[in-house]
DNA sequence: CTTCGTTGGTGGGTTAGCGCACAGAGCGCT
DNA sequence: AGCGCTCTGTGCGCTAACCCACCAACGAAG
């Protein structure tokens, strides 16, 4: 088994991604490291290959939102794609581990170098941009118990370990919450015995069951990213 | 003063515009028309001259809600400068108008053809997700009133006029609301001389009033075009 | 072994918005 | 005039989630 990589450069003929690996560095997320600020400018494109990074969302007079995730499926810095090198939202290191990044001059090269690596991105930016929308939806419309369901099967997939460190008070954060929010909806899928937590590690103990509770967007989510980027 | 055209098209080069416009016909955007719905192939781009279309996603076992509006400012059928030719939304017409519209493979071919064009499509492309991301925080903190006047604000842009039809049931719609919620919002700003409305048809009255009223995602959004398509 | 910070659990009062049902008012059609 | 449809306004009980405050358990550091 070769070492775990990021789906999207796998995509690419050998040629690109050597080409592309050559220009990567290997980057070490720290947990709630922050990896870049809306409007700052973009210096790094990061492709995890394990960990991953939330993308949080501000709105004057509030806390955050998180609006994506991205993990070994995607990149961050979706936005070079388009030619803007200014982030749009907060991106905070959720699973720590490692990620390939390079620079963003270097990535434009590449970018022009290499239409299959242009063509992935774009459908990986269209995922995304689906995604945000439904979820848009979700957030207003589906309720707290399933949408943390949710949550925990998408960070699951992404950490790909059954434990992951994560307390209430940042699951509030991300859901857009308050913690007794959580600590309530997080009690019921304890008592059903579908997750198990102390202090901040948290279990998944019944995956199956975890998706009958989470709310449809989780499997919408999946269908529309192996569709096009399967 | 020459007739009312489409931004996008109108920051193009004379001749990349001549032989974008060459290839499109006029179409006549009627109230409530689909011009797509989700999952859908998008047979036609449209550049709206007069009236708007807005974005509607819908998650599972809930009504609409909408992330998005497209005006003179913008086009529909964005996917297709990722090179996806399927619609991620519903889009319907909210203000009665024409829209300069191109077939897809046309599209594709003018796409191929000037650099300006797909660079100020991306520019597009990067608004039009940083305000989706914004305005899913404003979805979940701001309040009923703020975004019912953001929502008039953004409409009124796009007609370009003081008075225009929707009724508040349609309005509910949009904001994710019932309709009683939006009956007691408008009231206020009908109290406080900001807007009138009689069944269906309604007029700002006070456009300055109502910016100090809405919530800052309007002020926002705005300012994040203007930087980038300005 | 004590202290302090972190994490999770509880309880009580408050509120924005929901669901439902119904009433009144304007408008078109016959 | 009479009818029906659309649009707006109101009333009332309900619920999810809010805000605030406090407590208990655990762990690490002095």
């Amino acid at each position: 088994m070769a070492a775990p990589q990021n789906h999207l450069i796998e995509l690419l003929p050998s040629k690109d991604r050597l080409r592309l690996l050559e220009n990567c560095e290997l980057f070490d997320m720290v947990l709630s490291d922050v990896l870049c600020e809306p409007g700052e400018l973009t210096r790094y494109v990061y492709f995890p290959v394990e960990g991953f990074i939330s993308l949080v969302a501000l709105a004057e007079g509030s806390p955050g939102l998180e609006v994506g995730m991205v993990g070994r499926e995607g990149m961050l810095g979706a936005e070079m794609v388009l030619g803007v090198a200014i982030s749009p939202l907060h991106a905070l290191v959720q699973g720590p581990g490692k990620a390939l990044r390079i620079a963003g001059r270097a990535f434009r090269g590449e970018l022009s170098r290499s239409s299959v690596l242009r063509k992935h991105l774009n459908r990986y930016l269209y995922v995304l941009m689906a995604q945000q929308a439904a979820s848009a939806a979700c957030l207003r419309f589906h309720q707290t118990g399933p949408r943390l369901a949710r949550w925990l099967l998408m960070s699951q997939d992404r950490v790909q370990a059954a434990s992951f460190h994560v307390t209430q008070e940042f699951l509030a954060y991300m859901l857009g919450m308050r913690r007794v929010g959580i600590t309530t909806a997080a009690i019921a899928l304890q008592r059903d015995g579908l997750i198990e937590y102390v202090r901040g590690e948290l279990t998944v103990l019944d995956r199956k069951g975890l998706e009958t509770v989470a709310c449809s967007c989780y499997a919408a989510d999946q269908q529309s990213y192996t569709e096009l980027l399967g």
